[in-house]
DNA sequence: CTCTCTGGCTAATGCGGTTAGCTTATAGCT
DNA sequence: AGCTATAAGCTAACCGCATTAGCCAGAGAG
């Protein structure tokens, strides 16, 4: 019986794969397994359980995200910087729906390897709103207030929340500028 | 054998109830049932099954969250009207957790109930929003901004992910305030 | 060539949702 | 009050999915 030389890294990537072709809280062991040609148990030789293998995607899902933001924002400055990360924000959420839903779980508190990750892609969010001249004091502040707003606009998007016709791009920018001007005003 | 007495009403508000306590995705109608009282498959003279349990809580909880909501921003105006709104959005998703994940669920294609009462927090939101004296076509635009920041927020703090200590409140209010800055502006 | 380690398999357990079919409390009628 | 039909509850059973136990063989190290 040939082996299939499966690698754990690869069964996250496989179920990472999955997950956005099926939707996250529609992966499953038996699904997995059948897509990297090897039977359910098989799988535990090289993930410890389901939830592991969620926190395997989310992590890796996490440095991916990251990467993508910062390289969409790097060189710009300001308004564009911000706008930049956004809209880069918005394309992979959308690219990878299953990876991006992994990617909202907060660590488990004494994770940290995943509190390292996870913090990446904070720091470019504050990278790219420090660019706006932005007093300390509400630095923090706009991190979470553009976070939500992108995470609350991905989720909703995603959830098919917007119904009407008015194109959805256009609502995203006007969003963005919105925040911004509010950041930056008296 | 005497009988729970149960009704479909009452199964809903428990179930909703029960959400609240231990998550939306760990109400289990095992845990439910032992909640009302009753044995498992009893349940099922009462709901068709957990995804109608789930839809049930949904409808219940929008209609709820729609009142709520109301109940804030009447007899104000403008910007006033806008953070009794928010205000009252984010004190009912702290305290109704379960309800709340609940209500994200956009109605299924076809189910005209739900579509309705989804409509109602929509409309009151367009309401609150057209205080503001936005130009009509910026209206979808704001409302799909200001309900994506609110869900965004709410959605990160319920899941732990405001990790500093800064205040959350302040930068709630820095995150409405920075919107109606925006929207208003030149 | 052999030994060991490890990936893969089958069988089996347990939980959660769901269905089938029986039993009887209770509401409504006479 | 007695009779009956309906419907609420119950037990038994099924199915899918996560997970564990224990066996077997392929492949690399010597």
């Amino acid at each position: 019986m040939p082996r299939a030389g499966l690698a754990p890294a690869a069964v996250i990537e496989a179920g990472a794969a999955l997950a956005d072709e099926v939707g996250l809280d529609n992966l499953t062991m038996g699904l997995l397994a059948e897509r990297v040609g090897v039977r359910t148990p098989s799988l535990y030789k090289h993930v410890d359980s389901l939830d592991a293998l969620r926190r395997g995607i989310g992590m890796r899902a996490k440095a991916e995200f990251a990467v993508a933001l910062a390289r969409a924002a790097v060189g710009q400055s300001g308004a564009a910087a911000v706008h930049a990360f956004a809209d880069a924000y918005r394309a992979w959420t959308l690219e990878h729906p299953g990876r991006y839903a992994a990617t909202v779980r907060a660590p488990e508190p004494g994770d940290e390897e995943d509190r390292q990750v996870s913090d990446e892609s904070i720091q470019i969010l504050f990278d790219v709103l420090t660019g706006l001249g932005l007093p300390e004091s509400r630095a923090i502040d706009a991190a979470r207030a553009l976070r939500s707003s992108l995470h609350g606009f991905a989720s909703l998007e995603a959830g098919g929340a917007f119904g009407l016709d008015r194109d959805v791009t256009e609502s995203y920018h006007f969003m963005v500028d919105a925040l911004i001007a509010g950041f930056t005003a008296p």
